[in-house]
DNA sequence: TTCATATCTGTGACCCCG
DNA sequence: ACGGGGTCACAGATATGA
């Protein structure tokens, strides 16, 4: 418990004075908030989500800042801002003219800019600045309408000349709600409902920047641009982009020296000390993780101690340097960085804003062009696109905890805590009205959802707290009357302390919509722990209590909170609750997959992750939140469940990774005599199928999405020095120079592309006929067929989502995937192959473990097929396991797969162009993408790569011969006839 | 309608703990 | 110590009501 901790939980009526010692005279007459206070802060941020357009809107927020009781909102302002609106769109420098008029010295002037300044945080504080802050206590801290205009920065004096100067000046105008709602453009306004950022004035046209030297702010060092301008169409929009330097919005560092930092602040005022970066201090090289990131294991040895990049004594003083510098800076905004999180390293905010957003159901809006830099003032601007940069620079959602671990890892704290029973702080920290859990009050296991409303759920209570401490029902009256007005925002998942015994919950791994955690579950250990056990405490901890879980589709084996029973017996307390069926064989976890259960597919709602993770985004359903109002029927929008009734189309669990047969499509097949006729078939169905998709106009239309293609320009070279040339593999030795691991604009806008053209690859197979075949143990060449066809309907698809392939002439086009298909397949296999197991894993299926073993698939092959299996299982085996683990990466490889010069149908010399360009853009994509994963070590797995490409290569021409000698007689007749049709 | 205030909400610095 | 989660001050956005 904080040494200067736990201090006070405050209820008084009153404000607290704090240290303000002028202020104590001032009769406190309003009601005000309850504060509890922990700790003195050190740091104060400005969480100013609304990056300021220009400094002139910068100036505003400063004065807000300082003279309104209350900055943000409507109503703030006073008259000033009024005036300010109706004025300021045409007089630019109301604001000047605002210091000027109430203070024509020059040096009060100069005064009053310092003090916008100050709390524009362009200046450090000093410490008795720090007194002049406005806590927010202060600001509400107002004892009439008359004082509130001026709180407490300006002196008496000053608010007298204020309120001179603008009774002198301003008029009564149009409201400002009007201006600060309505008449905001509209193309720019977003209104804030619940979930999406809220950017509302950055559209003010950019204005000329008052002349005055304070209103200069220092572009910062125009040293090593840490970011490429974003990729934008030749002409940005010019409101479109956050503006966060100055108004002619050089591109240049992202520096932005407006950020309000006080304390010991990490950032330092450019003619004051160092010229170094201020906000982001850590150079270029930051964005990639060191070397050490997910490496252990992986069989690659890091050399010059890079991998070490922690240890001191590396030699090499650059590269140790450097390393510690990476060590120490968030990957994702480039922050200062306090160790890793979910796998990266990052700085406490980006930890902070994962854990809480990384399971959110619903995908964030980006205010701007869904290429946001993000660095450690942008982040807070677009949380789409921070969270699409935690992903791709590899943090995983699946770390975070889910709520089952979650509780036990309460528990386990209460009895901890209990038996040595030194409970310091008792009214503290546990909410008075949950008191220590009983042990199976415990809000559980509905996971996802229930774990992110809880959250909100205990915000709130959090907030109750504040107020006057008892809280009794009448609170929750007032809590569902305040939800009701809101109805944009998720409602918290009610659990009203008094009357719910069992909160948000379901037993463990019982509702129905259990099924999606359940698949996806399997998908999370399928793709992606790595049996390395990659960490320590918690980690390993998790992973035992869900690869336990995963293996054991029982709710037992000492997960259950709830008792089935128990679970029956609370739901049918609650009226129109039903006991969901399918309860037993579910296991609990996963909070992912919970958020999508009613039954739609989600293709907006899907997060843009680019690990592996995205599939079960994709898949699962939307649970969460659409009634749950009445806090007693919402045991869990749970039982949404209409989509897991018997007979409608399969759900989310069937994810079958089609594509993880891509070696048994070709190899399983065949036992038998007429194998030339099988073999033919099979070549036509092949064919056709690949034709007939590439004409099916349904398929993927590319959306203009300008990243995709050849921008090469627009990306950084691969820092280790091996920019992906046409002449194949050659890798060069790594140049010295100022590395940037760090993905641009442009390439985080790429990688989106490429994992939106194979959006839908994961979908779970329609029920019918590909399903049953799925299912069957032994599949016919027919069963074969027919999980292919759909397999490779889906890779046309995903490349006509590309949108250089559309440039390809149509021979050019079949030729590709004539010839990339078995090898994009055997890619896909890869990632689902298991070598502990040495089989292919697929998710379940209603229960059922679909798992293919590679020996009994091979075993009825003939001898090609053994050599065949060889190669695949080298192949898988060679292919690096960091890659495999990453779906995103596993996409590149495909696509660079996928354009590879095809000679079967030759192709014209401007294909060969198209695609030889395409592949090194991916190729070259993909090496950006692991360097910023991993820095300096994606060189050895790329280096790997070709080699692996030559494998499949081989592969792939090979898989034909497999049919040769071991096709039953008759079966090529069985064949679906459509299969063959002639168009 | 305007404005002061209350409330909701996301952020991030600090903290606790296994 | 590391890296999970928890807490809560803060501040912007929004709702409410005089
Ligand atoms: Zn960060
Ligand atoms: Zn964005």
């Amino acid at each position: 418990m904080g040494t200067n901790g736990g201090e006070t939980t405050s209820v008084s009526m009153e404000t607290e004075t704090n240290e303000n010692p002028e202020k104590v005279e001032e009769p406190v007459v309003r009601r005000k908030r309850v504060t509890r206070r922990r700790h003195r802060r050190i740091h104060s941020k400005n969480n100013c989500l609304t990056p300021p357009n220009s400094d002139d809107d910068r100036l505003r927020t400063c004065f807000l800042i300082m003279y309104t009781p209350q900055c943000g909102g409507t109503s703030y302002n006073g008259g000033y801002m009024d005036e300010y609106y109706r004025q300021g769109n045409e007089n630019h420098d109301f604001f000047k003219r605002f210091c000027e008029g109430y203070s024509s010295d020059e040096e009060t002037r100069e005064e009053i800019y310092r003090d916008l300044q100050l709390h524009y945080g362009t200046q450090p504080l000093s410490s008795n600045q720090q007194n002049r802050q406005i806590s927010s206590d202060e600001q509400s801290n107002v004892a009439s309408p008359a004082t509130s205009r001026v709180t407490t920065p300006v002196s008496d004096d000053e608010f007298l000349k204020i309120i001179e100067y603008t009774e002198q000046n301003s008029r009564p105008v149009e409201s400002m709600s009007t201006l600060s709602q309505e008449r905001r453009p509209s193309s720019t306004y977003i209104p804030r409902t619940g979930w999406e950022s809220t950017n509302t004035l950055c559209s003010l046209e950019p204005l000329p920047l008052p002349d005055h030297k304070i209103f200069k702010f220092e572009p910062a060092t125009p040293q090593t641009g840490m970011f490429t301008p974003p990729m934008h169409s030749p002409q940005p929009p010019p409101t479109n982009q956050p503006s966060y330097h100055n108004f002619d919005d050089a591109p240049g560092p992202s520096t932005l020296s407006w950020e309000r930092r006080q304390g010991q602040s990490t950032y330092r005022f450019p003619q004051m000390g160092t010229p170094d970066d201020p906000v982001i201090h850590s150079p270029p090289s930051i964005g990639a993780a060191p070397g050490m990131n997910g490496y252990h294991g992986s069989g690659v040895k890091l050399e010059e101690g890079i991998g070490a990049c922690g240890s001191p004594d590396d030699g090499n003083m650059d590269s140790s340097e450097e390393s510690r510098r990476r060590q120490k800076t968030c990957r994702v905004c480039g922050d200062h960085a306090t160790g890793y999180n979910f796998n990266v390293i990052t700085c406490e905010s980006c930890k902070a804003f994962f854990r809480r957003n990384a399971l959110r159901p619903k995908e964030f809006k980006c205010p701007y062009s869904e290429d946001c830099e993000i660095n450690s003032v942008s982040r807070r601007f677009c949380q789409k696109c921070r969270l699409r940069k935690c992903f791709t620079v590899g943090m995983k959602k699946e770390w975070i905890l889910n709520e089952e671990q979650l509780r036990r890892r309460k528990n386990s704290r209460l009895n901890n805590n209990g038996s040595s029973n030194k409970r310091p702080q008792p009214g503290h920290q546990m909410s008075p009205q949950a008191p220590p859990q009983q042990p199976h009050q415990s809000p559980i296991p509905h996971p996802g959802v229930a774990v992110y409303q809880q959250q909100q759920h205990q915000q709130q209570q959090q907030q109750q707290q504040q107020r006057p401490l008892t809280i009794n029902p009448m609170e929750n009256n007032q809590m569902m009357h305040h939800m009701q007005h809101r109805p944009n925002v998720m409602p918290p998942l009610m659990s009203p302390p008094v009357a719910q015994p069992y909160p948000l919950t379901s037993p463990v791994g019982s509702s129905a919509s259990d099924s999606p955690p359940n698949r996806s579950l399997t998908m999370m250990h399928n793709g992606e722990k790595s049996p390395d056990g990659y960490d320590p405490n918690m980690m390993a901890h998790r992973i035992s209590q869900t690869s336990l879980s995963s293996n054991r589709p029982k709710m037992d084996n000492g997960q259950v909170v709830l008792s089935t029973e128990e679970y029956k017996q609370l739901l049918a307390r609650i009226p129109g609750a039903q006991v969901p069926g399918l309860m037993n064989e579910e296991e609990p976890i996963n909070k992912r997959a919970a958020y999508n259960c009613n039954g739609h597919p989600m293709p907006a709602d899907t997060t843009p992750p680019y690990s592996n993770a995205m599939s079960d985004m994709s898949l699962s359903r939307n649970n969460s939140t659409s009634s749950g109002m009445q806090p007693l029927t919402h045991v869990n929008g749970t039982h949404s469940s209409m989509s897991e009734i018997p007979g409608s189309s399969v759900p989310t669990q069937s994810h079958f990774d089609i594509a993880s047969f891509g070696m048994g499509i070709v190899t399983a097949t065949g036992g038998g005599d007429a194998a030339e006729e099988m073999y033919r078939k099979m070549n036509t169905f092949y064919e056709r199928c690949i034709q007939s998709a590439l004409d099916s106009p349904e398929s993927q239309e590319p959306k203009p999405l300008d990243a995709m293609h050849h921008q090469k320009p627009e990306y950084m070279a691969p820092n280790h020095g091996f920019p992906y040339q046409a002449d194949p593999y050659n890798v060069p030795p790594p140049p010295e120079r100022n590395i940037n691991y760090q993905l641009n604009a442009a390439e985080l806008k790429a990688l989106d592309a490429v994992r939106e053209a194979f959006f839908g690859m994961d979908d779970p197979m329609e029920q019918g006929r590909q399903m049953q075949s799925f299912l069957k143990a032994n599949k016919s060449p027919a069963d074969i067929m027919n999980i292919m066809d759909v397999t490779m309907r889906r890779f046309v698809k995903v490349a006509k989502g590309v949108p250089a392939f559309r440039e390809v002439s149509q021979e050019g086009k079949f030729s590709l995937l004539k010839g990339g298909m078995i090898e994009m397949l055997t890619v896909r296999g890869v990632t689902r192959y298991d070598p502990t197991t040495n089989s292919f894993k697929t998710p379940t299926i209603k229960g059922q473990n679909v798992s293919v073993n590679v020996d009994d698939m091979f075993a009825k092959l003939n001898a090609n097929a053994q050599a065949q299996k060889a190669k695949c299982l080298e192949f898988f085996g060679f292919f690096d396991e960091e890659i495999k683990k990453n779906e995103l990466a596993v996409y590149l490889v495909m696509l660079a797969v996928l354009f590879s010069v095809r000679v079967d149908p030759p192709m014209t010399e401007n294909d060969v162009r198209i695609v030889q360009e395409q592949h090194n853009h991916f190729m070259s994509l993909l090496s950006r993408y692991l360097e910023s994963l991993y820095g300096e070590q994606a060189r050895r797995i790329f280096e790997r790569l070709p080699k692996a490409l030559g494998m499949l290569n081989d592969i792939a021409r090979n898989a034909g011969m497999l049919f040769m000698g071991t096709v039953r007689s008759g079966e090529a007749e069985e064949l679906p006839g459509e299969f063959f049709k002639i168009k």
